[in-house]
DNA sequence: AATCACGTAACATATTGAGTTACATGAAAC
DNA sequence: GTTTCATGTAACTCAATATGTTACGTGATT
């Protein structure tokens, strides 16, 4: 496996949502070129924190269930169920090494600043502050297309 | 795999490194309850970068090509070939959704800070640093004992 | 010549995110 | 009530990669 990707699934999936009352996994997947059961999976944890939403049978799927300005992306990192941010870490967590416990204790300190900053700025931004930047991609996509049919 | 601890492993082999004029690749194993081959393929980027040199035969072993105070964990990683800091990352990198895009924008911004907070960091500690700390806490194991010895 | 120690290839192992299949459950439509 | 649709979940496979291990080659010292 390269890299962890399930925040920035879910991210797509939630601002996907945002855009429809309804959506099913299956539609999700295409959207996301993944599985369905990824999609189900993944998920399972948003609903557990009241996130989204999940109907079954006719006419059923996933909805949205929360106001996206108040949910940050930390707060989707935590329903995930906080999976690591760092490739890198200590060899041993309590090593009798009086050396290595230098080195762990200088280690820890960075890590720790880096975290709590990535943390931080997960924290300031909401899914309305990437709905709207969305929105903005899409005004700008048909700006540009109509500019392209005026030139032609 | 758990986590990437080769900078860690690296940095408490230079350590004992600092600690003796040579070292064999048995010795720091047993130091670091790894393998020999283990300590051999990590260490060759830092003989590359030129941080410590190896020599064969009787009497060899590794050897510091550096000063511990010009030395910073940055440089360390940077010798390691830089691998990645992070677990987490998106999951396209240039997609044609722009919900994507709007998805990758915002995580890339925060891993990117992130990712110069902790560079920072590891830019600012220097290998003497971490010898310094591992002499006090010897120093203060020292101390300990010997507070031990007069109460028995 | 023997021994020691590094250099490296090749293979095994373990972990983990992701993909996939299969089947059960429940809700709506007919 | 039966069919259809959609989620819930277990179980398996696949892929990537750090680490562990074995084996053998190379070069330096004794």
């Amino acid at each position: 496996m390269k890299r962890d990707s399930r925040l920035s699934i879910t991210l797509h999936a939630l601002l996907h949502m945002a855009e429809r009352k309804t959506i099913t996994s299956e539609e999700l997947a295409a959207c996301l070129s993944t599985n369905p059961v990824v999609v189900r999976r993944t998920m399972a944890g948003l609903r557990e924190a009241g996130l989204v939403r999940s109907e079954k049978g006719h006419g059923g799927g996933w909805s949205l269930a929360c106001d996206l300005a108040t949910v940050s992306l930390a707060d989707v990192h935590a329903a995930l169920g906080e999976p690591a941010f760092f490739a890198i870490g200590n060899r041993t967590e309590s090593p009798g090494c009086l050396v290595e416990q230098a080195v762990n204790a200088a280690m820890d300190g960075a890590l720790r600043e880096a975290e709590l900053l990535l943390l931080q700025r997960l924290g300031t931004i909401s899914l309305a502050d990437l709905s709207r930047d969305f929105q903005q991609r899409m005004a700008l996509g048909r700006q540009k297309t109509k500019e392209q049919n005026h030139v032609g």
